[in-house]
DNA sequence: GTCTATACAGCGATAGAC
DNA sequence: GTCTATCGCTGTATAGAC
């Protein structure tokens, strides 16, 4: 399903899932080789057999994930029908995350960016172009369509959206605060609904 | 100015700067002592006389920028007029730090979160909480002013606002995208303008 | 307040046996 | 594919001279 077409011996995606726990956790400068080896109960040197080094396996992270999360995309567009439904859904991919006190994987890169190896810092801004352009395409559909309404380019908004998530998420994890993050992402979307210019009327 | 009430010798003080920009660029588990002292021409052991552990720089670091973004927070009260010129100048702040190519020193840190010792973590939740209150009651003022119009609790609003700033930070630093971040933001504080509820026809 | 020297743990990585 | 053993380096931290 998920690597569907990646031939992996069964440790390495072993390895990729407790790797990838950790830099969702812990940040990539912040797990060691030692820490996933200890948790698989293998050594450190057969952890390099599978990934000769920790760039390799960063690289390998966010491909991973980035391949995962076009398949979650494809989905959403599946199983919904409008512009506002794929918003929603598109957040809530970020709550799963979330809920299990992970930070998006490439957001966590984007904070370790500075200190990656140019490899794995091409990969991580691949993986936020493509989700913006994703966004940026249910957005204009969804404008053409009358499901929503924006100023200006898709594509900005697109930007803001992903932006927004992503730092709900920040903010949210070190509280352990899955209502806020589902307030801030409920209002972000709200706020490109058409009903939204006319319903806010309740104070002042 | 900053630091009025502080007694620090000049070396800690350039060891604060150092080590804050550090931070803000590559983490707190990206940068080490070698880094400041290298930058400061000073050696290792003479950082550690001034701050004994990294943990107690890590604290003077978050403490000394709480500090001063509360100055700045003032600073934006007393030159500003309404709700609306005070979220613009909130946004500013971020601006700023964002052109010097860092990362808000706790947003990063909310990143590291799960990483650092329980006193650090305690003081970046005091800084978010701090943040939210500002803006919540900025918020609370403009709404009543009717300078300001959206749905909800403030603090709700707060947080998301908070949360997406950081996010904009996050995602724009890497692509060095200054024009993304400020066009995130004004699109951010327009949803809370009263205009924006009928100004918003042009497409659809 | 800064230095030299050093302790000691941890890191990523490699060699070579099994 | 996993192991033991080890290398070389860097990390934080400390002792003690100046």
């Amino acid at each position: 399903m998920t690597d569907r077409d990646v031939e992996r011996p069964r440790t390495a995606t072993r390895i990729l899932d407790v790797a990838e726990r950790l830099v969702q956790v812990r940040g990539f400068n912040g797990f060691s080789y030692a820490d996933v080896a200890t948790e698989l109960k293998i050594t450190r040197a057969a952890l390099h057999y599978h990934f000769a080094s920790k760039t390799e396996l960063g690289e390998a992270l966010i491909e991973r994930y980035s391949g995962r999360f076009g398949e979650a995309l494809d989905a959403v567009e599946v199983r919904t029908e409008d512009a506002p439904m794929r918003l929603r859904a598109y957040a809530g991919l970020y709550l799963e995350v979330l809920r299990d006190h992970r930070m998006c994987l490439c957001g966590m890169m984007a904070a370790d960016y500075e200190t990656l190896p140019s490899s794995m810092q091409a990969a991580v801004l691949r993986y936020i172009r493509e989700n913006q352009l994703w966004l940026s395409r249910v957005l204009s559909q969804g404008r053409e369509l009358g499901t929503l309404e924006f100023d200006g380019a898709p594509s900005e908004v697109a930007s803001m959206i992903f932006g927004a998530l992503e730092g709900a998420m920040l903010i949210a994890r070190p509280f352990g605060d899955i209502a806020g993050f589902e307030s801030s992402a409920a209002r972000l979307l709200a706020s490109l609904s058409p009903l939204s210019r006319t319903s806010a009327r309740s104070k002042n």
